[in-house]
Parts: C-alpha cells; sequence; structure tokens
RNA sequence: GCGGGCGUGAUGGAAUGGUAGACAUACCAGACUUAAAAUCUGUUGGGCCUUGUGCCCGUGUGGGUUCGACUCCCACCGCCCGCACCA
C-alpha cells in the first residue's frame, strides 16, 4: 500500500492533461459547445480563497460537461485596469504597468496548481494594447451609431490634491490623502446612452429564466420603470411654470409646498444675487455625490420666498422651497410635498412648519396624520376627503390613473413614464485606464481618432509624484495634429471607466486574438456564455452594463442578434469567511466598535489588535494569545481581508493538503450561493476525507478478485442511487449536496463485503463522481484501477434507473399531522389498501379510540395522515 | 434612507408543502497503543416521566392559510450585499 501524496500526484496529472492538450477549446459541429466563465480576477496579486470556490465551482461544471460529451470554453484573463496600481504607484513607487504584470503572473503562478480546466492560450488582460485598441474600436463604432455623447456631470472634488476622487476615496466628506472637505465640481464628460435602452433591458429580464430571481428584481427595481404626471406650477411672479414629475399625483390636494433640487437652474439663477441661496448650495453641496449619502443626510430646505399657484385651487400658493434630498437627475428635479403621505415630506414638513394636509384615510381607522406618513400600498382600498376628480372609496392605483386622465383631460398636465436609470458616465480623469480614441481640435471639435491609429497607447513614461492626471501634463502625448484638418490639436485626456473592460471580455474569449472586436464566426458558435458564475456584488451595475453592451455590439455588427442577452444562465456565488480574532490592550472601544466586532460588556474597555488565528489558542475558559494569559475575542466569521488577519492563503493550504483538499472543502460546507466559513477543521476533515478514500482504492486493489463477496446487489444498487443524486446536484448547483451524497456512499463502500469486481467497478464510478472537484486524485485512483485513458475524458456514468426503484417503501403514519408511526408496503399498493393497513396500526387505533377517523389523506409513497 | 437577500442543534448545513436535523465538524465514550498522535466503532436538539416502537416542546419573533408549514402569506427583529467614480 502507498500513501496519498497530493503534490506527487497533482503535479503529475496537471502535466498529463496540459500534454494531452483536453482543454483547448475547439470549436466543431460534431458536438455540443458549452461556454462556462467566472468572472475574471482584479490582478491584486494574490489568489484569496474566494477566487478557489468561484473557480472550482465553474470547473465542476466545465469538467462534467467535458464528461457528457461537449466542446467546453472555459477561459481566463484579467480585469487589469484599475486605481489600486496607481494607488501603488503613488504609495510605493513603481510603474503600473510593471505592477501589475508583475501581479498576474504571481496569481496565474497561483492558480495553476488548482488545476483548473482553463484553456490558458485564450488569456489576456484587459491592459493589454491588443485588447483595449479593440475597445476603442468598440467606442468609435459606438461613437457613429449614436450609443455615446457629452455632457456636464459633477464630480468629486479634492481642491488640495487638485483631483478627481472616487467615491470610495471620499471619507466623511473629506479627500482621503488630504482631508480636504470635499467639492462637487461639474465636468464635460463622456456617456453611454444606455438609458434609451430602458424599457428593452426592462423587458427582456423575463427572458432570462435561468439567471437568479433576485437578480432579475434588483436589476427591475434599477431601471426603475414608473407612470406618473408631469405638469406646471404657475409661478405667482409670473416667470416659467415650475415642471414637477410625481408618481402620486392622487395626492395633490395634500400639497404643502414645491420643492427643488439645488442643482435645478431656478436655484442657480436666484444664486447669483442671493447670498442665502449660495450658502445653502454651498452647504448641499458637502454631501457626498453618492445616493446613499445624499438620501441619508439630515433633510434641510431653503425658503425661496417664491410662490406657486396650486393647479387646482387658483386662491392657494405654496411656497418654493430648495431640498437638499431631491435629485436632478430623477424626473424634472422637482417636486410638490404631500407630507401627509410621505414620510421625508413630513419630516421635512414638520421640521419647518409647513401644514400636513390629508388627502385620505384608511377606511376602518380613519385618523388624521400625526408624525407618522400614512403610506398604504396602492393596491389598499382607501377613504378620499376631497378627491377633486369625484373618487369617494379607491385604491391608490385607480386614484393616480384617475388623475391623470383628469389632469390630461383638463389639459394641465401629462402622463408620463420615466426610469430611473440613467446614462452611464464612462470618463475617469486617470491614467490606468483605457484612452477615450478621441481628439479635441479648436477648428474641428471632438474628432473621433482613425481606426488605422489604434491603439491609442498610454505612454509609459509617466511619474506619480504629483497629483491629478499623468496624461493631462504628458505634452508629447497630449498634444497631437487634428485627424481631421491636420492643425494642433489635444488628445482626450479622460480613460474609460473598468466597467468598460468587463462588459465585453466574454465576447473577446471566443477569439482573444482577432484584430477585430469579435471574430463573427467565433462568436457565433461560442456565444452565448451558458453558465456564467460571479458574485451577488456585481447583480446590478456588471450586468446591466454587459447586456447593454451586447446589445450595443449586436448593433454595431460585432455580435449576433441572439448574443443581445449574453448569459444564458448566472449564479451568484457567497463569499468565503473566517473566524477573526483579536486582542483588547491599546486604544479604547467606541460604543459603535463594541457593537461592530460583538464584543462583551464585561470584556474591558480595550480596543482590538487584530491576531492571525496561529497566534491564537483555545482553552477550557476561553481563547488566549498562545503560550501567554491575555484573553483574545473571537468574532463570528466575516469577509476575509488583510486588515482583519482572517486571510486564509489558498497557496499554504495547498502546499500543505494539495489542491483537491482546498477544491473538496470549499464546496462542501455551505450551498454555492451563501457565504463558506473557512475553518482549519474542515479543511483537515477533507483532507482525511480523501485520504480514507485513497486507502479503501488502495485495499480493493488488494482485494482476491476470486473470494466470494456478499451484498453486491446492495452496492451496485447504491452506487446507482450516487450516480442518480451527484449527477442531480451537480445539474443544479447543489455541490455541497452531492458531496454530502458521495460521503454517504463512500462510507457505505467503505463497509461494504462484496466482491472485488463489483468493488472495483463502485471505486471507479466513486472516482468519477469525484472528478469535477477532485480531479487529481480521481485521475490517480482511475489509472491505478484500470480505467481506460483520462478520467477527464472519460464518458459521464450512467444511472440505470431500474436500479433507483426499491420495491418496498417505507411509509410514516401521521396523525393530526404528527409521524406517530410507520408502515412498510409495496411501492405500487393502491391508496385504499395502504389506508387499510394504516388504520390497523396500534397507534392509530389508539388515537381513534374506538371512533372513525375524520379523515384519511393518502400520498402514495410518502405519507399518511389520519385526522381524528 | 432606498432596493435585494439571509435567519434551522454546540458549529457548517440537509429537507418537489409530507418522518425536521441527511452529510460533516466539535464534544463524549469505547477499541488499538507502554503512552500520545493517527485510525476504527458508537452516542449526542431540549425537556419529562411511567425508560416506552412513550409523551411534550422545537427551524429569529408574533399572527395567518392548510389534513399537514423550515418551506406559502402578513407584520416585526437581527445580520449581510448593492446604491451609479472600488473591482
Amino acid at each position: 500500500m502507498s500513501r496519498y501524496s497530493a503534490s506527487e500526484i497533482e503535479a503529475k496529472w496537471q502535466e498529463a492533461w496540459e500534454k494531452a492538450g483536453i482543454f483547448t477549446a475547439r470549436q466543431s459541429g460534431d458536438r455540443p459547445k458549452y461556454y462556462v466563465l467566472e468572472m475574471f480576477p482584479y490582478p491584486s496579486g494574490r489568489i484569496h480563497m474566494g477566487h478557489v470556490r468561484n473557480y472550482t465551482m465553474g470547473d465542476v461544471i466545465a469538467r462534467y460537461k467535458i464528461a457528457t460529451g461537449h466542446n467546453v470554453l472555459h477561459p481566463m484573463g484579467w480585469d487589469a485596469f484599475g486605481m489600486p496600481a496607481e494607488n501603488a504607484a503613488m504609495a510605493i513607487g513603481g510603474h503600473p504597468k510593471d505592477w501589475t504584470y508583475a501581479n498576474i503572473a504571481d496569481m496565474r503562478g497561483q492558480m495553476k496548481p488548482l488545476g483548473l480546466s482553463i484553456d490558458w492560450s485564450r488569456e489576456f488582460a484587459t491592459c493589454d494594447p491588443e485588447y483595449y485598441g479593440q475597445q476603442q474600436a468598440l467606442f468609435l463604432d459606438m461613437l457613429k451609431a449614436g450609443l455615446v455623447y457629452r455632457k456636464n456631470a459633477v464630480v468629486n472634488w479634492d481642491p488640495v490634491d487638485m483631483t478627481v476622487l472616487a467615491n470610495e476615496q471620499v471619507e466623511g466628506g473629506r479627500g482621503w490623502r488630504s482631508g480636504a472637505l470635499v467639492e462637487r465640481r461639474e465636468l464635460t464628460q463622456w456617456f453611454f446612452n444606455i438609458s434609451s435602452m430602458s424599457e428593452e433591458l426592462l423587458s427582456a429580464l423575463d427572458g432570462l429564466e435561468n439567471w437568479p430571481a433576485k437578480v432579475r428584481l434588483m436589476q427591475e427595481n434599477w431601471i426603475g420603470k414608473s407612470r406618473g404626471l408631469q405638469f406646471g406650477f404657475e409661478r405667482s411672479d409670473g416667470a416659467q411654470a415650475i415642471d414637477v414629475y410625481t408618481t402620486r399625483p392622487d395626492t395633490l390636494m395634500g400639497a404643502s409646498f414645491v420643492g427643488i433640487s439645488p442643482d435645478h437652474p431656478i436655484a442657480k439663477a436666484l444664486a447669483v444675487d442671493n447670498p442665502d441661496v449660495v450658502a445653502f448650495i454651498a452647504e448641499c453641496n458637502k454631501v457626498g455625490t453618492t445616493e446613499e449619502a445624499v438620501e441619508t443626510a439630515e433633510k434641510l430646505g431653503l425658503d425661496t420666498g417664491l410662490t406657486v399657484k396650486h393647479p387646482l385651487n387658483p386662491d392657494m400658493e405654496l411656497p418654493v422651497w430648495i431640498a437638499n434630498f431631491i435629485l436632478m437627475d430623477y424626473g424634472t428635479g422637482a417636486i410638490f410635498g404631500c407630507p401627509a403621505h410621505d414620510q421625508r415630506d413630513l419630516d421635512f414638513c414638520r421640521k419647518y412648519d409647513l401644514p400636513v394636509i390629508d388627502t385620505f384615510v384608511a377606511l376602518e381607522d380613519p385618523k388624521p396624520v400625526e408624525n407618522e406618513a400614512f403610506v398604504p400600498p396602492k393596491t389598499d382600498r382607501v377613504q378620499w376627503i376631497d378627491h377633486f376628480a369625484g373618487l369617494d372609496i379607491a385604491t391608490g392605483q385607480e386614484a393616480i390613473d384617475t388623475t391623470i386622465a383628469y389632469a390630461e383631460k383638463a389639459g394641465w398636465g401629462t402622463g408620463v413614464t420615466k426610469f430611473r436609470l440613467r446614462d452611464w458616465g464612462l470618463s475617469r480623469q486617470r491614467y490606468w485606464g483605457c484612452p477615450i480614441p478621441v481628439v479635441h481640435c479648436d477648428d474641428c471639435g471632438v474628432v473621433p481618432e482613425k481606426k488605422e491609429n489604434l491603439p491609442v497607447r498610454l505612454p509609459d513614461d509617466v511619474t506619480f509624484d504629483k497629483p491629478g492626471n499623468p496624461l493631462d501634463r504628458h505634452p508629447t502625448w497630449r498634444d497631437v495634429t487634428c485627424p481631421s484638418c491636420g492643425k494642433p490639436a489635444r488628445r482626450e485626456t479622460d480613460t474609460m471607466d473598468t466597467f468598460v473592460d468587463s462588459s465585453w471580455y466574454f465576447a473577446r474569449f471566443t477569439a482573444p486574438h482577432a484584430d477585430t472586436p469579435t471574430d463573427m464566426d467565433a462568436a457565433s458558435y461560442w456565444m452565448n456564455v451558458d453558465q456564467y458564475i460571479g458574485g451577488v456584488e456585481h447583480a446590478i451595475l456588471h450586468r446591466l452594463y454587459s447586456r447593454f453592451f451586447a446589445r450595443a455590439m449586436n448593433i454595431t455588427g460585432h455580435l449576433p442578434a441572439k448574443a443581445i442577452e449574453p448569459f444564458e444562465a448566472l449564479f451568484t456565488q457567497g463569499m468565503v469567511t473566517h473566524a477573526i480574532y483579536s486582542t483588547f490592550d491599546g486604544e479604547e472601544f467606541s460604543a459603535k466598535e463594541r457593537k461592530e466586532l460583538g464584543v462583551p460588556d464585561n470584556w474591558g474597555a480595550y480596543k482590538a489588535e487584530y491576531l492571525f488565528p496561529e497566534q491564537v489558542e483555545q482553552r477550557e475558559d476561553g481563547y488566549f494569545i498562545k503560550g501567554t494569559n491575555r484573553r483574545a475575542v473571537v468574532t463570528p466569521s466575516a469577509k476575509m481581508s488583510k486588515s482583519k488577519k482572517n486571510v486564509v492563503d489558498p497557496v499554504s493550504i495547498i502546499s500543505a493538503y494539495g489542491a483537491d483538499t482546498a477544491r473538496w472543502f470549499v464546496l462542501s460546507d455551505s450551498p454555492p450561493e451563501r457565504d463558506v466559513e473557512w475553518t482549519a477543521s474542515g479543511a483537515e476533515a477533507a483532507f482525511k476525507h480523501l485520504n480514507r478514500v485513497w486507502l479503501m482504492s488502495e485495499r480493493i486493489a488488494e482485494m482476491d478478485p476470486d473470494a466470494k463477496g456478499q451484498g453486491d446487489e446492495e452496492l451496485l444498487r447504491a452506487m446507482h442511487k450516487a450516480i442518480h443524486d451527484v449527477t442531480q446536484g451537480v445539474e443544479s448547483f447543489g455541490f455541497n449536496a452531492a458531496i454530502a451524497k458521495l460521503y454517504a456512499f463512500t462510507n457505505l463502500l467503505g463497509k461494504s463485503k462484496a466482491s472485488k469486481a463489483t468493488q472495483q467497478n463502485a471505486i471507479r464510478t466513486l472516482a468519477q463522481l469525484m472528478a469535477p472537484v477532485v480531479p487529481h486524485l480521481a485521475e490517480d485512483i482511475w489509472a491505478r484501477q484500470g480505467g481506460e485513458g483520462l478520467i477527464a475524458t472519460a464518458p459521464w456514468p450512467q444511472a440505470d434507473e431500474s436500479l433507483l426503484i426499491d420495491d418496498n417503501v417505507t411509509m410514516p403514519i401521521q396523525i393530526n399531522g404528527k409521524r406517530r408511526a410507520e408502515i412498510s408496503v409495496p411501492r405500487e399498493m393502491e391508496r385504499a389498501e395502504v389506508e387499510k393497513i394504516a388504520l390497523k396500526v396500534d397507534a392509530v387505533q389508539k388515537a381513534l379510540n374506538g371512533g372513525v377517523p375524520k379523515k384519511v389523506i393518502v400520498v402514495p409513497g410518502r405519507i399518511v395522515n389520519v385526522v381524528v
């Protein structure tokens, strides 16, 4: 008997697969194709357990599809542009390009030992000029097709560093490096016209049957289609009316003010000669640009002194307020406030002492609004107090429809459909991104670069010792001649949002070396992605942008019409988490930190210093720092992060146990869509189990082939049950359940006394069923047990239906829904017959106590319920 | 704040509306060993007594639908994710 040596067999089989070239994607008509894609990683330099889990899931699918006779495309690449490379250049010197490519080399080196079935010949990084040059070509085609345009938009501006900040670089309204108060600044920027496709992107969601319902719902809400009324409030001073948009026009009688955004043209006009307005707008601009910041900030308002006339009651005048919670981007940037039926408006009115007017009340409890707005579902029927269109009792929805019709007929308003989805701003004032291929000419305006001049390459000779975009202060790169008139001109110095890079990489994988963005022949063959796997954190933006891009690429002739929904099926996997260990020496905890860390009240008042798991040991009365009497806190699991010292490095796990153990563990303990907690004992257990399987194989190999066995039939049945269950598990992404079935079958096989032939058949089948998860171990067992060729390409085992069904079935007997007994009956037995037997059971007789049952429910093959 | 999700033993979790806790971890007991590790075997949701093929309770909390609810509906609590310049 030999021992299980993961490092030995893993290297051996990886070499064998590479030599046989079995993972090179082949385009041929004789087999169905299957395209499996895991979201490509950002090259941070280290792979983490989340990657291992994500790629193992994809690998299981890919290997299963190879075994079931498909041409499989399973590529890998690098989402390589972005801020971390520039941050690294600023922090430690060097060039983003060198940093990025070195990281890619490191990560590829860490990934290869995992034994993934990836076609590495298709690998690319988005920062390769060959890739971003094609992206520039796409941009030019989209520009021509009217899918890209320029307009002004607001950015976070750091006045000290003189640079644009990303939202994550703004902390508490201040720049993360300079600490300066961040200002809003308007710049002319490029936009993709994604909102022109709002309706299409929304309605096509219905066809995405193999996407998680929650993701479709999130996208639906994000696109945010609404039907409402748009109308003007006449200004008392006779100036141009203020247009408002509302989804609740039925509450118009309850209006107590008109609110406009601080960015509204009227607010800007007032600011010209009104210092109060200037100050108030400045105050509003201190709040960040994110929707979250705007929505959670304290509600502030300023009375402009202007008034408007109520459209239904000309005698009534409403004040016009500037309010910080009104977004210029949505609707018309102006609203009417109806405090009785909107909590935000109510808080605002109570704060500024504006009137609260009820327009409808609950049927059963008709009381006026106090400090809680009355906002029933639109489907609830309510009592109207004074509805101008004559409603008495009606639902909110009926009232909305009636009001829109009434306003349109009377001519003072229009029913309008609006979308929340905004156009996608793609300009970034940064170096490490895909250059936008246009030139600005004083005479010709914005001139697209000629396609034969692509790629517009990033210059290498840049430094990051000064704030701002290096492209902006690089004269020889920036200053060019106009492609149209030949006069001196300037290159666009903005680069593209990295979401652009990831919005079409899946298409590029079908022909990664083509000298056009895609190759129609290859794209037609491989698209769509049959299974896409990635985190739920990308549920909206990345996947919505990709859907937009696929449509844009179809319009510009780069993808076939069938590929406008590029991801046939989507799976969103959970994170890998790990417990966090810490001390409490050092600074004091804040109350918030206590809550966040779950620090018990009696544990002293000192701030945690995070500890690596191996610094901590468990004793009878709790956790301690190894070899000391200092206590440690163990907080429940959280996403692995360097700063919390709870990262488990896949490289060290692979060197300790092997890739198969890591792969087995990340799939075994939790359902794939949920987070999995990494535990040392769990990893250890996975390793032990693989050892057991190995030893079992050795034992079977050494059995006497002529010895008589017993229980062959039972083992055979269990084997076919395992084939059936594991196949189902893999097909339905129930990897943890499939692994549980593999455990059960392995335990059974371990105890089996069946003949050698049957056991050998069983262990070979077990190896095949395990192969997608632990391909190296499976390959080795397969070879030792006389399997033909590579297990990686061997056809997937088929379950024999006739061996799956037992003749007898155990049926639980319930009395009033509680299990009280069970009977064993032939599977095909008639209902009446089953009922007769069930009624004779002691427990039933006792419960009936001589009487007759009220009702007997017999679910054939399942359960009997006797109601007494 | 808005949108989405999740909540089951000591722990990770299983369960087409049909026997709640599969499978695994941890713990405990036993075998093997001079001993330990490793390995193997067995027990383990809580409670009660009359120790039985027994009874009661039990899937975040409260209500509802159903012969039957972890599963469906309503409300609440807690945690996680996203919110348009992080990737």
